[in-house]
DNA sequence: TCTCCTGTGTTGGAATTCCAACAGAAATCT
DNA sequence: AGATTTCTGTTGGAATTCCAACACAGGAGA
């Protein structure tokens, strides 16, 4: 367990809780821990909606699939971020949602309703577990606040651009790396992989931006000319 | 204050207070009267993010507008809904969003480090209102995600019809009434409003659906040819 | 009753997206 | 290293949306 002490430590849901707390706290949230490997679901829609994820190692993403196989993501998680908290405090039974793991890595779950309701030994952390998944939960709907902001732009380049320039202003830098693949992230912001790869192409030969993988450098005071060169 | 009685009594942030309650509890927490008028803004973005918002009357709608004035409606709320809880409880010094009034009416104010921080009176309903937060932000984060799934369709026809069954399955009736009119719902499903007024015609011609005004019925096992008349 | 105003439906051309298909680059596996 | 698979960018025609403009209905108010 102790190998976990670094992402357990920076994550939200568990800030203030001292280290030599954290053994009997799992103990009474009868947290487990479960190896997830890259594309295996995690979480099926439909499944029982009482466990609340942690990631603690490689990482997942939260994805609405509909009847013709397009799919929505609607979160990309790291190490340290929750998954699960509001479908099981609204109460609800089943998941309306599926969690696929993107990488291998492990993720620790929870019983939620061990978290909300006071155990009997009135253990010292709940409050404050209670008061964190308070926090996360708001912090959840921010970054909806977020996402529906880049869905709302009219154009593929509006919602890409809106995304990225978050993206640096979050990172406070404008050179950055995104947490994901075209694929996903053309999924995430809800447009065509192949259009915002047209986009792309048109912003970097217009000297916007640059980039390579994952990697990012926007150029927002305005174009770079340098691979502006004679088209074929 | 009696006269709001049956509102506060039904609304989700309040449940379990008991009437005798709420005097000392509105007293606590500093609450105020706003009365509002349609069309005038409730909170503008960029006004600090300190204030809770709970409809007593009338109607508020939450909405991000972009440079072009784009609107995007984040959501619909009506008497007993609360908002800007996430801002607040995330910590914000600012509000990225405005909330204007849709109907006359009035709403009551909260500071919302009120409820968060326990008062030197160790009130009864703090605990209670915490309990209830929670609750509160969760549902939102339902609320999101099925928003995102409108908004994550591919034809303006399926995000409204994604919606319309929604509403059918939530009030529990193929013949329902929605909270809103043609644009804000457009501005809400992020459609254009000629479009998916377009798109509400094919649909009533075809027989899938009948629609006046905010009501609709609709004939999910089929189109009823009734209105399928001879075009003109 | 008449007028004004708001809300809704309709239309047509311009702009954008969708989709399938393909090619090259990059990563992974053996 | 070589083979295989995944990821990314590109392209072109079909489908859809966007936008501005207009017509009409119904309600509010004079």
């Amino acid at each position: 367990m102790e190998k976990y002490q670094s992402v357990l430590s920076h994550c939200p849901l568990f800030a203030g809780i001292q280290a030599e707390e954290w053994q009997s706290m799992l103990g009474c949230l009868d947290a487990k821990i479960l190896p997830i490997s890259k594309g295996e679901p995690v979480f099926l829609e439909g499944d029982p909606a009482r466990l609340v994820g942690v990631v603690l190692s490689g990482g997942v993403q939260v994805v609405q699939d509909d009847y013709y196989g397009n799919r929505s993501v609607l979160s990309i998680l790291q190490p340290g971020d929750s998954f699960g908290e509001a479908f099981s405090c609204a109460g609800l039974n089943k998941l309306p949602v599926s969690v696929y793991a993107v990488k291998d890595g492990e993720v620790l779950l929870l019983d939620c309703r061990r978290i909300l309701t006071l155990c009997s030994h009135a253990c010292r952390f709940h409050s404050l577990l209670i008061q964190n998944l308070l926090q996360r939960l708001a912090q959840k709907n921010l970054s909806f606040t977020q996402k529906v902001r880049y869905m709302s732009q009219k154009t593929t380049k509006d919602k890409l651009m809106t995304y990225l320039l978050d993206q640096a202003k979050q990172q406070q830098s404008p050179e950055f790396v995104i947490p994901c693949d075209r694929q996903t992230l053309a999924d995430y912001l809800g447009v065509e992989r192949s259009a915002m790869s047209a986009e792309l192409g048109k912003l970097k030969r217009a000297g916007w931006l640059e980039t390579k993988g994952s990697w990012f450098r926007l150029h927002p005071s305005g174009p770079v000319n340098r691979q502006n060169e004679e088209p074929i």
